[in-house]
Parts: structure tokens; C-alpha cells; sequence
DNA sequence: CACTAATGAGATTGGTTACTCACTTACATG
DNA sequence: CATGTAAGTGAGTAACCAATCTCATTAGTG
């Protein structure tokens, strides 16, 4: 599973063979289709494994922070999301998803994934709705960053782009 | 140009063919090997255009804001922004873009796109790095937004997310 | 032991891909 | 008219792709 995520994160869901994703996974190609119906429904369970880890990651952060008010919380979970996206992969899925959600199964596993954040976010934190999108923007902002390579260059534009 | 935008935009770099852009754009695909050297590079000439385009924008909007305080000029600059995401081809190839960024030549020229707009709106607005960021960010956030449809779905975490 | 179900590999199929190339048309200019 | 050249085509090729089908191995059960 971490392997095919792997896999994908490099050249997103049509720039992988499913023969890619099984040679990573040191299994046959044919023994994938065992495993999964078809390749939407294997990148669609791609996504759901990310949004559990991202949910996971805001449960962790939550628990530290229960009782302070939202704007402190929400802070704690923007840190905590930069840890998550630091392996760089569950980052490229999301990414590479947002590409390919024309795909229905895709763009459904994609929504739930979203809706599921936003719903837990707003229930740990109390945060508002301005406050959400605000996480969000920033969450967004860093996955470009990373995605771009903005992080390792020195240019002004790129150091304005990373806070 | 801009069938050739229309036709990445729906299924990306990876997902759309040369014969694809071609048919569309009523030229043979060998055509369009004279036109283009190769793929990478044809990608790349269209993320060229969408700076062009997104410059233009900013251009327009910063014109009738000349003089004002930075705060009101990006907001001003925010809100051409969503006009020329309207239409929703440019959006997608800059979405998809960053899906491509490992294709060296596709890489480069994102970061070229993105290093000439910060800048500008640098130049343009006087706004300081986090008042750029918060600019970037939203944008971003209004990207994802059409990219997964959530602009058009009734539930309590699409509307949290559009402002 | 015999039977069955899960786990796995390999070959195959029908279709698509990026890219090339030999060849034509149209339009100049001397 | 001749000659050069830009604009354009259609048929290829070799590789690759998703998906399926067949066959071998293992493990468990009675």
C-alpha cells in the first residue's frame, strides 16, 4: 500500500502503469487485479489511506491542545500538517488527485476526503468558517511549495512563498 | 493555443495524448511534432501562455488601483484572480502543472510562472512577504475549489470552503 | 489422503502511445 | 516558368498499457 503510494506520487495516476505499481510492490500485475477491481478504485483507496493518515495526524494534534481556543488550536494542527507532508508522498497523492478527479471514483474519494477534514477539523478546534479556510489556504500553499521545489531554492520569490 | 489548453486541461499531461491535442486543434499530429519538438516542451509552452494570461490579469487590476494602501490593492488583485479562474482551462493546466513538476522541462517553467507573478504583485501592490503569501494561498484554495467541484455541491464543508 | 479455496505468476490480447518520415500541396520570388 | 520553402498530411513503428485468462503453488479442512 505505502509502496503504490510511493509509486504514484511520482508521476501521478495517468502517468503510472499498473505494471509500475506492481513491480514496486514486487507482486504480478495480474495479482493487482486480484486485489483491486480496476486502477480508479486503486488510487481511490490511495486516497482514502492519505486522508486516514491526515486524520490521524489531526487526532494527535488535537489531543494536546484540547480546552485553548481555536486560533491557538488551529495553529497546532498547521504544524502538524507540515509534518505530515514532509515524506513528500501522502502530499503527491492529494495533488496528483486533484488532477485526476474528472475520474468519478476519483473526484468522490477526493470530496470525501475533504469533507471528512473539514468536518473533523471544525469539531476538535471550533474554529469558524474563516478560520478553516484559512487553514486550508495555507495547507494548500505548502503543498505547492513542496511540490515546486520552492523549498530548496534561494531566490527571493521562492523564500517569499515558505514563511 | 488555447484548444491545446482546453484539451490538457481536462485529463493533464500525463492523461491527454499528442493525437489528442492535434485532433482538436484540426491538425495532424505530425503537424504538430514540427510545431512543438516534443511533449514536455509543447506542456510547457502552454504553462508560458497561462502566465502570460494571469499577468495580464494582474496588470488590469493593478492599474485601477494605483496609489491605494497594498491591503486593498491585493484584495483588488484576489478578485481578478477569481475572474480569470472562471473560465476554468487556466486553472487546470496550472493544477495539473504541478502534478507534472518532475518533468524537468515542464518544472522549470512552473517555477519560472510562479517567480514572475510573485514580482510582479510584488511591484505592483508594495505588499509585504505575508500579505504575498495570504494572496497565493487563497488563490490556491479558490483552485481546488472548482478542481473538485465543491463550488457546486450543497454540504456544510463545500461551504465552508468557498468563502 | 482427497478436496477446496486462497494466493500467486506468466502469457496474451486488443488497443494506445510518442514520435518519425516520406510525401504532397500552396505560395512565394527571381 | 523554375525553384525554393513553408505548411501540412497519412501511414507507419516500436514500445507500452489496462485488463483478462490460464496455470501453478500453497494452506487448510474433513
Amino acid at each position: 500500500m505505502s509502496t503504490a503510494i510511493k509509486t504514484f506520487a511520482a508521476r501521478g495516476y495517468y502517468g503510472t502503469s499498473t505494471m509500475d505499481v506492481a513491480t514496486a510492490a514486487g507482486i504480478s500485475q495480474g495479482y493487482l487485479y486480484r486485489l483491486f477491481k480496476d486502477k480508479p478504485t486503486l488510487f481511490a483507496a490511495l486516497i482514502d489511506y492519505c486522508s486516514d493518515r491526515l486524520r490521524e495526524s489531526v487526532a494527535v494534534a488535537a489531543a494536546s491542545v484540547r480546552g485553548t481556543d481555536p486560533e491557538a488550536a488551529l495553529a497546532a494542527l498547521t504544524a502538524s500538517y507540515d509534518d505530515v507532508i514532509a515524506d513528500r508522498d501522502v502530499l503527491m497523492i492529494l495533488l496528483h488527485a486533484q488532477g485526476s478527479a474528472s475520474e468519478p471514483v476519483i473526484g468522490e474519494a477526493l470530496r470525501r476526503c475533504y469533507a471528512r477534514q473539514v468536518e473533523y477539523i471544525r469539531s476538535v478546534s471550533g474554529a469558524s468558517d474563516a478560520q478553516i479556510r484559512r487553514y486550508f489556504a495555507d495547507a494548500l500553499l505548502s503543498n505547492v511549495v513542496v511540490a515546486i521545489d520552492a523549498d530548496t531554492i534561494d531566490a527571493p520569490w521562492a523564500r517569499t512563498l515558505r514563511a
